[in-house]
DNA sequence: CTCCGATACTTGGAAGTCCTAGATTCTCGG
DNA sequence: CCGAGAATCTAGGACTTCCAAGTATCGGAG
């Protein structure tokens, strides 16, 4: 399998970067340490949801119409909310349509508007697929409570800073 | 441009993930806001490196190259270092390729291995790139150096449990 | 010395993300 | 009321990542 390195690679990183006086290490670090993480937990998070045919992408769609109040809302609102490009919510749902999971139909109103509506069978996956990955704690389970409470607080700034929500 | 929310989202999925008793709601908000972080840095780097036409992860084999002692390394070797799919280096390697920044020449001595050897080309890029990048902080400017130090001993514990490398 | 499992890389395919560029449809100011 | 600009979605392309399979080579067991 996975033979583990004999040292910490991105300390490794820092070192080099140290020595060749390229500045900002600990940030080249965080960062470095982020872009990691994120691999791990997808990873884990995937394979979970693997057995019941979806991807954490596709699960967080379908889980935010499970949670609107009529399981349906247009494209434009979730990409706004899941927090990703309007043309990832287009991808994103034609493969929910195509499981069956979701359904297109018109804005009432507005047609430009396209709603996407949460199946009976698009609900009934999604409350396993949420039981499945709270069994694995998202791939974070040796994080302590007060951790993963750090990591969002730390965050938080950043994706403030980024114009994500209003304070 | 990208209109804020008045909320925070990740702070709304919590709220609903509590209200429909889905659990590991802790987990579920680290890694969203893991998964976001990786995005919004990413994004900021990849936009600092485009004038030089390079991507993050062109840029993370080629830095590697470069800390080498002799400027090149087996393809294997880069991705257990760079922490990534081999099939990813061979990808990365021939986009740098054919930028003429790095040239791949036979292992001496065992001819099943490649090596990937950075060109004087690619050294001067790096170096530009790594300058380019300390500018931007790695799009983690907001954070205190303080703040950076925890993120990377959080999820040092991470890798560790992932097996990235012995303690 | 030969054979067969382990290693190293590449190929082809599937996913996801983003961007640029359309085609529709709405809205509001003149 | 009508036309220009804004808003909404989709199409096509670039990029990364991974997996499964295939080819070539090495190295140790018998």
């Amino acid at each position: 399998m996975n033979v583990p390195l004999p040292f910490d690679p991105i300390d490794e990183a820092r070192r080099n970067w140290t020595v060749h006086g390229w500045g900002a290490t600990d940030a080249m670090s965080a960062a470095t340490s982020i872009t990691r993480a994120h691999q791990i937990i997808l990873h884990r998070i995937n394979e979970a949801l693997r057995p019941l045919g979806l991807t954490f992408s596709r699960f967080e769609a379908l889980a935010l119409l499970h949670f609107s109040r009529t399981g349906a809302l247009p494209l434009g609102k979730m990409g706004v909310r899941l927090m990703v490009h309007p043309t990832s919510v287009t991808n994103t749902v034609d493969r929910l349509e195509t499981d069956g999971l979701v359904e297109r139909t018109p804005h009432p109103g507005d047609r430009r508007t396209v709603l996407a509506r949460i199946t009976p069978a698009g609900t009934e996956v999604v409350v396993k697929a949420a039981a499945a990955l709270a069994e694995i704690e998202f791939g974070l389970g040796v994080m302590p409570a007060t951790s993963l409470r750090a990591i969002d607080t730390t965050i938080r700034d950043v994706r403030l800073e980024a114009g994500d929500f209003l304070p």
